[in-house]
DNA sequence: TTAAACTTTCAATAATTATTGAAAGTTTAA
DNA sequence: TTAAACTTTCAATAATTATTGAAAGTTTAA
């Protein structure tokens, strides 16, 4: 099998996931390509390679870069700028919970705070109900912080890791 | 506030939260509808409440019941079924995270089981660095089953949890 | 059996989201 | 300065995904 095969159906792949996932088909693309290359590729290599487009391979790279998944990198005596990906894998997943608990947990939170403190009138069973969920849900939110702390520890703390598979 | 208003709001941005994880809006809705209901609800309730068609919350009501979010109620007496919400809400999320496990997690670990077979031909350096890749990636889908692990234990472990307190 | 009550399916359509690519903007070298 | 090299923007359009609702299917009670 040619690498160049591998790397294309590897983007592929990665892509589709990723629009299971919300994000953006070919964002997830783009990020495959260039995790796959150790070299850093421009945006005219992209483009060529995933055959798409200027305006989208520049915007979903710029979006890559918010996300810090992707690094500008400048070449001595060339003008245009290349792009590698994060390549520490953990790194990279911790860069994406965090990224996706600011842009969705937060409005959630927001939310239970609100109906937390408001006044429900209704139905007495009814309200304890509600007002259950909305507690479960906050105590739910609580639990995933906790765990964002453990997967920062599993990263890099190797007795934290061996405790945890003594335990299982 | 009115109660009423109060569930409408919650599925609205339960809505919102889900599309953006890939799950259909309608189909977040209506879970977070039957979340917030204590009694069970029919296909009916949920057309009339959420202004959806039948076809729509039959299909997405069948969806909820494969992801084993939503259970079915016969009343006595009443021909048409009912609809609950899993009110648990930790074993909610094992479900969502089991469900996601098996529809997304599988077809990357074929991908890699694949590309680590594969005699791959091409520079040296470039093959090294995408064989490295693939490992981290294997590596990476090993901890997210074992903090799916943690997950479970995290549910009904006092003492584990307190462990993890402890140590942050 | 039958017919009313209810559920499911699925082709047509609407709504949303992603993509294009030309034009405008910016940077650099000379 | 200028003009070539390069990047960014954004309105138009394409592609995808969700939704509708009527028709077909199924179940139940009598």
């Amino acid at each position: 099998m040619k690498l160049s095969d591998a790397k294309m159906e590897f983007a592929q792949t990665w892509g589709t996931i990723g629009s299971a996932w919300g994000i953006p088909r070919s964002m997830a693309q783009i990020h495959a390509l260039l995790l796959a290359n150790k070299e850093a590729l421009s945006t005219e290599d992209v483009m060529e390679t995933l055959q798409l487009s200027r305006g989208n391979v520049n915007s979903n790279i710029r979006e890559l870069i918010n996300w810090k998944l992707v690094n500008k990198v400048h070449k001595i005596g060339e003008r245009r700028e290349f792009f590698t990906a994060q390549t520490d894998i953990m790194g990279m997943a911790q860069n994406i919970v965090q990224e996706r608990k600011k842009r969705e947990l937060e409005p959630v939170l927001a939310l239970l705070e609100e109906l937390k403190k408001a006044n429900l009138k209704g139905e007495k069973d009814e309200v304890e109900h509600f007002k259950k969920l909305v507690k479960d849900l906050d105590e739910f939110i609580l639990q995933l912080d906790q765990l964002s702390e453990i997967w920062l520890r599993l990263k890099d703390n190797f007795f934290f890791k061996k405790l945890i598979k003594s335990m299982s």
